[in-house]
RNA sequence: GCCCCUGUGGCGGAAUUGGUAGACGCGACAGACUCAAAAUCUGUUGUCUUAACAGGCGUGCUGGUUCGAGUCCGGCCAGGGGCACCA
């Protein structure tokens, strides 16, 4: 039994006349039956495309999706209102690793469980009353879909933007498989515990960091995006100018090249450091058992760079020395570091410890010289203790460098290196190439054919779609399309001996890459019609969580290039306007045992303490946090969208909290929410007196009440109007509110107010259309009209009644308040000087002394200095 | 460690971007209606002093700029997030 079954029962009979069960479905089969929402290119119209981040269907809703497509939908519907042609898609995320879990843990196939799942959240969507073009609906695990990639996929290895090479996946020994970073727990399987090992596989890439200045320059165009966003995408590409230098090896015949980004400090330089990958140190291992154990001991660390990173730093000192570039008789030692990554720069670093506290850490572990080269600019010189010292200053200790600035002697070094042919400048980037191979079965097939004599061959483009094959088993470790007896086994294209297809599919991220292009033309023969998209793409307004700010989002802007240089589309930025919302958050509850408690196992007894409903024991009421199955700390949208309805789930969505910050989900907001929009109801179907018809004429005058009444109802036009072009939907609530506490004022009788009201009531209505639409649409009807509220144009502000005659001002002194007056609007400056220092207030304060001085802010404040 | 964001009543949050701090809502308290409760309606509600009129204090802490600071600048504290052995 829910435990607000007893107060539910009251409300509904409340609600006696507003059956919002009945009425909300009433409106979504009317706004299908119409077509409201199915929309098609028109370039004679100004177009808006808003998009919600799709969901994975993992079966049910939860918060934070109605959070979400809540915020996306007023967009929608209002920018429909203001005459825009909007196109408002919905699809399924659908290929990943939640569904072959499902399959193992419950024999249920990862097809018949991703559709059967998309068709119960959609009609769980459905019910909310969202205005999706439902005709564009796509599931990226159709081959209707994923066909499309394929055929990217082709058109970039063409371009020469994919590419294979190899790479290390996390392995669980004991099962055989690889495992996704998730699966990885305490260096360990989630399934075997058994310890995770490094290995090598040879893998699919995409050519990113071809992009990577591109895709960092454009940043300054996003300006709709936040800045937030926009910094983490910067830091993430992490361009860094330095140099590579090259170290003579001594005794030997090769040069380790490192990059620096202080190749200034070259001369303080006490030793190089190689990653445990470096072909260096796999070289030496071969005749070396400690170095062996050393580089299997960083390997055992895991590929997450998470893990790496909180790794205790190690070395290991290889017994080679790398000769200075610039004195050949300076020799420096060579180590073998974990914290060196292979995947950045040239995997080789030198140390110098007074300017890097890395450096200086490992400097005095291993006993390292420690020689500072570069002081402060008034300094003698510079004491290195156990702090570096990477600020600015001058160069000291370093030869022909002796007395630059830092930047001056990185470029005079990084000349000297380059005459001499021991180094040059070069620009890193953080950002790295993204591998794309998943030892998976549920994603994407990666069309290529590896031929024993031909090599890699990509699928003739007339055969595919490569299809997933239905008849596979999830019995047996490793990839069911490995195992298949006869999928993979196919003649190769080019010479048509038996060769073998490629059993990695592609990771999920790709078809999220380019879902919002095929949204455009979703049912087209190609990919997405190069018309169509240019009509609708880019996305005016993309609305989804803080989590995908980087990966996701940098995926699709690469994606998007990717496909112009293959002639796709002349669209590079896929999202104009980027909105992140918070996450939904609710208290915790524990029982007694410390054992968490759903929301719906918690109550309060007669005394008002927190109590289990089964049991009557005590609970403890932890803070608020994101909603989470582990924490039980959820609740179900189902059941609330079941117990108050769809409208009043939006409005609480909307209400409060702005949507960037994270929203405390409250039983009190809940009702609050649900009294309003019965508050509301009530005052149209049950008004104080009877309401004037609709168009009823404007009296020649107004009486004070009704006056002012008409101006509030332009101002709340006005107001909401802004909010919600600046997504302030709390703010825009909030007038809404104020509006109809004004109307409740209004004498329904009198002629001139019951005008107001009936103006005040349509605009109302109007406003909170696409918070409430089904209540809205209710009401519309009720008001007298016979069209749809949906395809009603947005309520105009008149200019001239946003002003006032008069203003408040405020009067202070000496920057104290002390009271306010009424002026007329723009008076001039000495009248309202010579108002407030009449004021009994002001002149108690001045104590009959004259001014200082007297600053005058017309309209809004004037402040006496005494 | 670095970077970013956020700190306003009992609570969620407003404050036209330097000009009356606390809009709107939640909660609480009091009253009306009711046999009673629920629902609904009305009022009060930052805090301290005061019987009241008034006045003091108040936007994490602390300095500063300014006639005037929640808003700008410096330093610090707390919470949240992101990234990372980035060479």
């Amino acid at each position: 039994m829910p435990w607000n079954a007893a107060r539910r029962r009251i409300r509904l009979d409340q609600m006696a006349r507003y059956n919002f069960k009945e009425t909300e479905a009433k409106w979504q089969k009317t706004w299908a039956e119409k077509r409201c929402f199915n929309v098609e290119a028109d370039p004679s119209r100004p177009k808006y495309y808003v998009l919600e981040m799709f969901p994975y269907p993992s079966g049910r809703i939860h918060m934070g999706h109605v959070r979400n497509y809540t915020l996306g939908d007023v967009v929608a519907r209002y920018k429909k209102a203001r005459g825009f042609n909007v196109l408002h898609p919905m699809g399924w995320d659908a290929f990943g690793l939640p569904a072959e879990n499902a399959a193992i843990e419950n024999k249920v196939h990862p097809a018949k469980w991703t559709y059967e799942n998309i068709a119960s959240m959609r009609t769980q969507l459905q019910g909310m009353g969202l205005s999706y073009d439902w005709e564009r609906e796509i599931a990226t695990c159709h081959p209707g879909y994923y066909r499309h990639e394929q055929k990217m996929f082709l058109d970039f290895h063409k371009a020469g933007l994919a590419y294979r090479k190899e790479s290390w996946v996390n392995w669980d020994p004991v099962e055989n498989t690889v495992l996704a970073n998730e699966q990885v727990i305490d260096g360990k399987g989630w399934r075997s515990g058994a310890p995770v090992e490094k290995k090598l596989l040879s893998q699919w890439f995409l050519k990113i960091t071809d992009y990577a200045e591109d895709l960092l320059q454009a940043i300054q165009t996003l300006d709709r995006w936040p800045d937030r966003v926009r910094l983490m995408q910067h830091n993430w590409i992490g361009r860094s100018e330095g140099a590579r230098v090259f170290f003579p090896i001594a005794g030997r015949d090769e040069k380790l090249e490192v990059f620096t980004t202080r190749h200034d400090t070259l001369f303080g330089a006490s030793f190089c450091a190689i990653s445990p990958n470096h072909p260096l140190a796999g070289e030496l291992a071969a005749g070396n058992p400690a170095l062996v154990e050393f580089i299997a001991e960083c390997n055992r660390i895991g590929t997450s760079e998470a893990a790496i990173e909180t790794a205790e730093k190690k070395g290991f000192d290889t017994g080679l020395k790398a000769v200075h570039p610039l004195d050949p008789s300076w020799q420096v030692p060579i180590y073998v570091a974990n914290f060196v990554l292979m995947e950045y720069g040239t995997g080789a670093i030198f140390g110098c410890p007074a300017h890097d506290q890395r450096d200086l850490d490992f400097a005095r572990k291993y006993g390292l010289p420690v020689v500072p080269v570069v002081k402060p600019a008034d300094a003698e010189t510079v004491e290195i203790g156990d702090t570096a010292f990477p600020g600015e200053g001058v160069l000291f200790n370093s030869r022909f460098l002796d007395g630059l600035p830092v930047e001056e002697a990185k470029k005079v070094m990084a000349e000297k290196l380059t005459a001499l042919g021991l180094g040059q400048t070069n620009i890193s980037y953080r950002l790295r190439d993204w591998g794309v191979s998943r030892q998976r079965y549920w994603g994407c097939p990666i069309p290529f054919i590896h031929c024993g004599d031909c090599g890699i061959v990509p699928v003739p483009e007339a055969d595919l779609p490569v299809e997933l094959p239905e008849d596979v088993t999830f019995d047996a470790p490793g990839n069911p399309l490995d195992r298949h007896p006869s999928w993979k086994h196919v003649p190769c294209p080019t010479c048509g001996k038996p060769a073998q297809r490629e059993t990695d599919t592609f990771d999920t991220f790709f078809e999220s890459s380019w879902y919002f292009a095929r949204f455009a033309d979703a049912r087209g023969e190609t990919a997405f019609d190069r018309d169509k998209a240019g009509y609708w793409l880019s996305v005016d307004q993309y609305i989804g969580g803080i989590e995908h700010a980087v990966l996701h989002l940098l995926y699709s802007r690469f994606f998007m290039r990717a496909l112009k240089h293959c002639g796709y589309t002349d669209v590079e930025e896929p999202f104009a306007g980027l909105l992140t919302q918070g996450m939904v958050c609710h208290e915790t509850y524990k029982d007694p045992d410390g054992k968490w408690l759903f929301p719906s196992q918690v109550t309060k007894d007669s005394n008002g303490n927190n109590v289990m409903v089964d049991t009557g024991l005590p609970v403890t009421i932890g803070r608020s946090e994101k909603m989470s199955k582990s924490r039980k700390n959820v609740v179900d949208p189902v059941n609330i969208i079941g117990s108050y309805g769809a409208d009043t789930a939006r409005l609480f969505m909307l209400s409060d909290s702005p949507p960037e910050r994270d929203l405390d989900w409250t039983d009190a907001g809940i009702d609050g929410a649900w009294r309003y929009l019965n508050r509301l109801y009530r005052l149209i179907d049950e008004p104080s007196a009877p309401l004037v018809a609709p168009g009823t004429q404007r009296p020649s005058s107004l009486g004070e009440k009704a006056a002012a009444a008409e101006k509030a109802i332009h101002k709340t036009i006005a107001g909401v109007s802004d909010d919600l072009d600046r997504f302030h939907f709390n703010k825009a609530v909030a007038r809404i509110r104020e509006l109809s506490n004004l109307l409740e004022g209004l004498n329904g009788t009198a002629a001139d107010e019951a005008w107001a009201l009936r103006q005040g009531l349509e605009t109302l209505v109007r406003l909170i259309g696409p918070m409430v639409p089904h209540l809205a649409e209710e009401l519309w009807l009720l008001l007298g009209h016979t069209t749809l509220l949906a395809e009603t144009p947005w309520p105009e502000a008149d200019p001239a009644l946003l002003v006032d005659d008069s203003v408040t001002i405020a009067i202070q002194v000496n920057g104290k308040l002390r009271g306010t007056i009424d002026l007329p609007r723009d008076c001039p400056k000495e009248e309202a000087e010579q108002a407030a220092l009449a004021l009994p207030a002001v002149m108690q304060q001045l104590d009959g002394k004259a001014p200082r001085k007297v600053i005058v802010v017309p309209n809004r404040i004037v402040n006496i200095v005494g």
